[in-house]
DNA sequence: CGTACTTTGTGAAGAATCTCACGAGCGGGG
DNA sequence: CCCCGCTCGTGAGATTCTTCACAAAGTACG
């Protein structure tokens, strides 16, 4: 998708790991789905259903799974415990992962309370803001510091992951702070660009771009030729 | 990517549009860009500069905008506000989108008071959910309807793009009920693939998946071969 | 044991995207 | 008017991603 910024290098792909990028971006739709077919009971899965369920075509999951080793059963399908297990692995989420929220204003509440995130091993550990009214509080039992401790929020909390939901403005400076804090991952929700060193990793969420992207679309079907001005 | 399913064409791309995906999906980080130096009153801008604020290459600045027409001036670059307005007719932003919340619970909630939308043009103009305890009440200033009128509702209000905020179980049945009531743009935020039919466009934000992203290439950092056990 | 059937794993072709590199056109100065 | 320096627009090559198609390898069964 291009959101992302890693040191490039010797790899297979764009990744230091020799994993894709694209076939890195598909591994939580095949944790999803092996994680419903699991809760069901189910113990096999071809590549052909697998990909019904993620969206994707089978030869991709064959190939991206493929990265990983060999761990499917030909004239069977894969064993989905021991796949789901494989893959909890390669996404490192069998261990959890401690992230500092900064920005605690509605979207970062939000985000504090939405439970996804920690079934899934992500969990807040500790936010910050500059909002005085907010700093010194807590929501939904994660404290709020002030974003001058950032640093030593997230030495104390050993965070790995920084949350950005700051306004455009500030994102740049709570990145840098993030990576001198030794963070290497970043989510941001701020609609801008941070430049980060090389081996940080940045992903962005941006809601208004996405609708605008729709809006694009949209706009073509009912007035297909450009602007006739 | 791929989060997109639009009819596939004749085009000089994936879209029928002929304006590749990759290039639609870079569109808002330009319209942004250009609105930051619009703001500061910039009147002319290069595609190095342009590139530099949108985090991406200078050739591939040029190459998109070639795709709308040839608006720049050689040896002085990029006039803001007609490459502005040249970007906003693309992307449909000179009107009003009228936006349909199916599910109003933490995040829907959130989301309907995120000025970010309105500012752009995209508006709430009414919310659905089946929980009876929302049904009747106002978010924001934005009335919530029972999930089961989303047809009427949507027909009523004349809205184009649907933002989908439900569990993932609901998620395909919501979808399906949108595309039966004439939408043909959906923002999904649940954790689950949706089906629709070719025409209709839908495009995915999944936090939980983001995270995973991270941690994938976090893990990668300190463990760099696979699992050793 | 051998045959028929199924599904994986993967080389290779194809498509999309990115990047380079350079000619074309514009403004400014002499 | 002509030359110089700058930046756009774009063909072509490099890279990444996707899809196809088929051999390899396993199961089932008589």
């Amino acid at each position: 998708m291009g959101s992302t910024s890693v040191g490039n290098g010797e790899g297979d792909a764009s990744d230091g790991s020799g994993i894709p990028d694209a076939t890195v971006s598909r591994l939580p739709l095949y944790h999803r789905a092996l994680l419903a077919l699991s809760r069901t009971g189910t113990t096999k899965v071809s590549s052909e259903q697998l990909a019904a369920m993620a969206g994707v075509n089978a030869a991709k999951v064959r190939k991206d799974l493929s990265y990983f080793g060999s761990y499917g059963t030909r004239g069977v399908g894969y064993e989905v415990d021991q796949l789901l297990e494989e893959i909890r692995n390669d996404l490192g989420l069998g261990r959890a992962w401690r992230c500092v929220l900064v920005g605690a204003g509605n979207l970062g509440s939000a985000l504090i309370s939405f439970a996804g995130f920690r079934d899934r091993g992500f969990e807040v550990v500790a936010a910050v803001d500059v909002d005085p009214m907010r700093v010194g509080t807590t929501v939904a039992g994660v404290q709020v510091f002030h974003q001058r401790d950032l640093g030593s929020v997230v030495t104390e909390q050993e965070a790995a992951i920084g949350i950005l939901t700051t306004p455009p403005e500030a994102a740049q400076e709570v990145a840098d702070a993030l990576v001198a804090a030794g963070v290497k991952a970043i989510l941001s929700f701020a609609p801008t660009v941070v430049d980060v060193p090389e081996d940080v990793v940045v992903r962005h969420v941006d809601v208004a771009s996405e609708l605008e992207i729709l809006a694009f679309h949209e706009g073509r079907r009912t007035a297909p030729v450009g602007n006739p001005g």
